[in-house]
RNA sequence: CGGGGCGUAGCGCAGCCUGGUAGCGCGCCUGCCUUGGGCGCAGGAGGUCCGCGGUUCGAAUCCGCGCGCCCCGACCA
């Protein structure tokens, strides 16, 4: 049977491993593009579901604008072209005549919603505008990994425009404690919610903020990030309304995205050697049923199984019943444990005699015995606890992963051995943050929302502007 | 851009040095038997050996050129 790679032997390998031997996605003949499979497809389909619903109760709604952004639209706005021209795909003609003006794969969609908001925004009457599309994006990456880098990506990309500067800033911030709750809540994916340094932050934006998680492996990921805008595509793509003191103004505008790399996310955080493991609430499967075949088992356990199956999905669980004759019991336990699937449920001959089932759960492959009675709410509860268990589990994981730095010595000792958040006072200055990525490798992730000023620069001495927290990331 | 490695069945590889009718494991198909932690047995399908050219009676194997992929370094962000 092919073997998964270990997860200490070379961490990178069994990331790619698994999700292939579980069969989330596939490499394509297209170089840096991969092909989600319906197994992973479905996990992106949950994301939206419990994203989607978040977004619409905060008052945002959804469109969608053209894949194609004219080469002009693009070039507007200053730091935006300079950022993204390097990954930028052009399409330059249409059938076998050569287009007048390039149009470009769109990286992002600031340059053409901005254009269609400056058409639409008239009045202070008609802010704010708070649309969100679900889409697909192309940056021509050099370097790519399943879900964690590709070429093109699915992802959720909002788009508001604001009356006032606080306006905008609280609805960065309210977007990035949305995501924040979402990824905690729905993914069991503990992060921390920061603001990121001038030289990581959107091109274009004046601030951005993230969410950072860290991996199985020592190595921060960046999971969501809010970009506040300011006025700067305001200015470029001329959005400007009459203001209630009859002056006119540019609107205060906010972008912010999630992406399918969280489903690379997932998988790290809270995989292992066996395989898969996923939070009850993206898994496709939530439970299996495996019917342990004895003699005409199709009239004596299947009939069992089918009922159980039935009262867990009106319970609005998310079940499987494998009955397939092709495999022994054995190799089902061990390929629905490899892709995920948080509860396995077996029923034979002696259950049945029982009066009971027995229950292994994916998180710590325990085994339980339940009584037939009550058993969908039993399940449901179990559910429940594994969801809860797998996030303070990746809770603990991240703290024993987080350390202080008081001097620089220690600071890159620290990196030098077991990987995972330094959290070590900064200056604020780009010339200490490339010194110390240079010395280490690590990046400052973001300063955390809830961290003050204090001590001094861990590189430079000066006095510190925030406590910055450093990793090496993904 | 520099250095190294690789390309043979769906996947992972052996064969190449020393040229002589293309193999192994997994997977796949058929049948029987099993089934509570990746069962067993029997039979079977599946190949432009990356491409082009050369040497040779004969090339997966030797030589030349090309293409593609991977790793390390540099560069870029």
């Amino acid at each position: 049977m092919t073997k998964i790679t270990s997860r200490t032997e070379d961490f990178s390998r069994w990331y790619t491993d698994v999700i292939r031997r579980a069969e989330l996605a596939d490499y394509s003949p297209v170089k840096g593009c991969m092909v989600i499979r319906p197994y992973g497809y479905a996990i992106w389909e949950l994301i939206q579901q419990g994203l989607d619903r978040r977004i619409k109760a905060t008052g945002h709604v959804n469109a969608y604008f053209p894949l194609l952004i004219p080469q002009s639209l693009l070039t507007k706005e200053a730091d935006h072209v300079e950022g993204f021209a390097p990954q930028v795909a052009w399409v330059t003609r249409g059938g076998t005549e050569e287009l007048e003006e390039p149009l470009a794969i769109r990286p992002t969609s600031e340059a053409i919603i901005g254009t269609m908001y400056a058409k639409w925004i008239q009045s202070w009457r008609d802010l704010p505008v708070l649309i969100n599309q679900w889409a697909n994006i192309v940056r021509w990456e050099k370097v790519t990994r399943l879900f964690l880098r590709t070429t093109e990506f699915l992802w959720q990309e909002g788009h508001t425009a604001h009356e006032t500067a606080e306006e905008a800033e609280e609805e960065t911030l309210k977007i990035l404690g949305l995501y924040k709750e979402f990824v905690e809540t729905e993914l069991a994916m503990p992060v921390i919610a920061g603001r990121k340094s001038d030289s990581e932050k959107f091109a274009g934006a004046s601030r951005t903020y993230s969410i950072e998680a860290l991996m199985g492996d020592g190595r921060a990921l960046q999971a969501a990030t809010s970009h506040n805008l300011g006025q700067n595509f305001a200015k470029a793509f001329g959005i400007q309304f009459q203001a209630r003191d009859k002056s006119l103004q540019h609107i205060w505008g906010t972008s912010w995205g999630i992406t399918t790399r969280l489903i690379g996310a997932v998988i790290m955080m809270h995989g292992d050697d066996n395989g898969l493991v996923f939070p009850p609430r993206i898994a496709p499967h939530q439970v299996v049923i495996v019917p342990i075949p004895r003699g005409n088992w199709r009239e004596t356990v299947l009939p069992h199984a089918k009922a159980i199956f039935d009262e867990l999905t009106a319970q609005g669980v998310r079940v499987m019943l494998d009955d397939r004759d092709a495999y022994t019991p054995g190799w089902k336990f061990a390929e629905w444990e490899l892709r995920g699937v948080p509860v396995r449920l077996e029923i034979g001959p002696k259950d049945i005699e029982k009066g009971q089932v027995m229950l292994a759960r994916r998180d710590t492959r325990e085994k339980l015995s339940a009584s037939r009675e009550g058993l969908a709410a039993r399940i449901v509860d179990l559910l429940a606890e594994i969801q809860r268990s797998l996030f303070d589990r990746a809770v603990t994981f991240r703290e024993e992963h987080t350390s202080e730095a008081a001097s620089y010595d220690e600071f890159k000792q620290i990196l030098e051995g077991r990987p995972g958040f330094v959290i070590a006072p900064w200056c604020g200055s780009v010339e200490c943050e490339n010194q110390i990525k240079a010395d280490t490798q690590a990046t400052l992730r973001n300063l955390p929302l809830e961290d003050s000023a204090g001590g001094v620069c861990v590189r430079c001495g000066q006095p510190g502007v925030a406590r910055a927290h450093f990793a090496k990331a993904y």
